[in-house]
DNA sequence: TGTACATCAGTGAACGCGCGTTCACTGATGTAC
DNA sequence: TGTACATCAGTGAACGCGCGTTCACTGATGTAC
């Protein structure tokens, strides 16, 4: 039966979110429609009153994800921190770079995720990465400001450290270069600085 | 009919260099038994004759990928250069930071190609890149023991930051951030350092 | 405000398609004597 | 070395299954008057 404007944009916004989650626990072709709407407690044929295809949600998923992880980078309003933006970073890297990361990628990095499947996805999910991407860069840049001569060079150093190193730790699977490679980028000097005291 | 054990032994070797290639241009589910096959210059049906699924040659497959790409880290057998190990890791490094690998999949590197899909593909194929990348860090180490005080951290380093460059720059797809973060890779002080000279 | 009708969110069956896998078959290769 | 038979690599049709998508239907919601 009909559902009310409201109902019906929470009906959305559940399906965003839980594909959200899904496709990074699972990948992008690990989730079929019918899963994903029964875990979001419908059933598959109400799908496509919300998106005209898979590959719209995908792209719609990936942009929320980015979204969710780039507001992490945000510093909190009214934060008591000597420096909001780089205490943001700090809790960010600290977080980001952790076996929790690595075990739950349903609500980690999309970059982490989905990275190396992006390309096949199609135009639509490529966008999406890009404008995810240059959002988080920004953010990163931002932060690394006051203690890198060149915060973007940084920024993008960063990124591709922190990234490359929850990929391939997940791709190895349990064992040892799983927690080493966590550890061995915790020690590059670039996020020493950015983590400021937090090591544990 | 019936082919002597020589061609036998051929075609399995096609079979698996081709989907070598496939794979890591297309990723693992965008390649289909027939299709391989036929790329292979064979039909389907035969497919099952080397090998009981298909999810075994993918982890045959990219073992032998990065046999490929490690071999590549392996100094030359007479190479003249006064650091054969160190000679070998500059070409490397210079090759993978490169517009051709983010544009060539098919013969780069495995990490960067399938990494995040290597989590939901099974235990074989977490096996297979476990041991490829103890290899390629093995190799790493040994090229970078001579100018770093802790050789196995800065190769742990030096793959998060290169395998990150290339999946971000893939997802990101044709734009500015895609050439922008492997140049910014390049300008690394240890990638610097491993490169010598060589920086075109 | 109340009524009558059109809209449309969600259901669940159905569709077509491509996938991984199986199978009967062919005929050259390998092997036992 | 020659012969007779078993083996098995490769072919191409077929199978079953799950996927993305479509559709007729239901009935509450929204809207026009």
């Amino acid at each position: 039966m009909r559902r009310s404007k409201q109902a019906t944009a929470e009906s959305r916004r559940t399906i965003v979110e839980t594909a959200s989650k899904l496709f990074r626990a699972r990948g992008l072709e690990g989730v079929g429609v019918a899963d994903l709407m029964q875990a979001a407690g419908m059933t598959h044929g109400g799908f496509y009153r919300h998106f005209p295809s898979k590959a719209a949600l995908v792209a719609e998923a990936m942009a929320h994800a980015f979204s969710e992880v780039a507001t992490r980078l945000e510093p909190r309003a009214g934060d008591a921190a000597p420096e909001p933006v780089a205490a943001a970073l700090s809790v960010y890297l600290n977080v980001y770079l952790s076996a929790g990361h690595v075990s739950h990628a349903e609500s980690g990095c999309p970059m982490a995720a989905i990275g190396s499947e992006a390309p096949h996805a199609g135009a639509e999910v490529s966008a999406a990465f890009a404008a995810g991407a240059h959002r988080i860069v920004d953010r990163l840049t931002e932060a690394l400001g006051q203690t890198s001569p060149e915060p973007r060079e940084a920024a993008l150093r960063l990124l591709s450290s922190i990234v490359g190193a929850i990929v391939i730790s997940r791709a190895v699977g349990e064992g040892s270069l799983q927690d080493e490679i966590i550890a061995a980028v915790r020690t590059d000097p670039i996020v020493v600085r950015a983590l400021g005291g937090k090591t544990n």
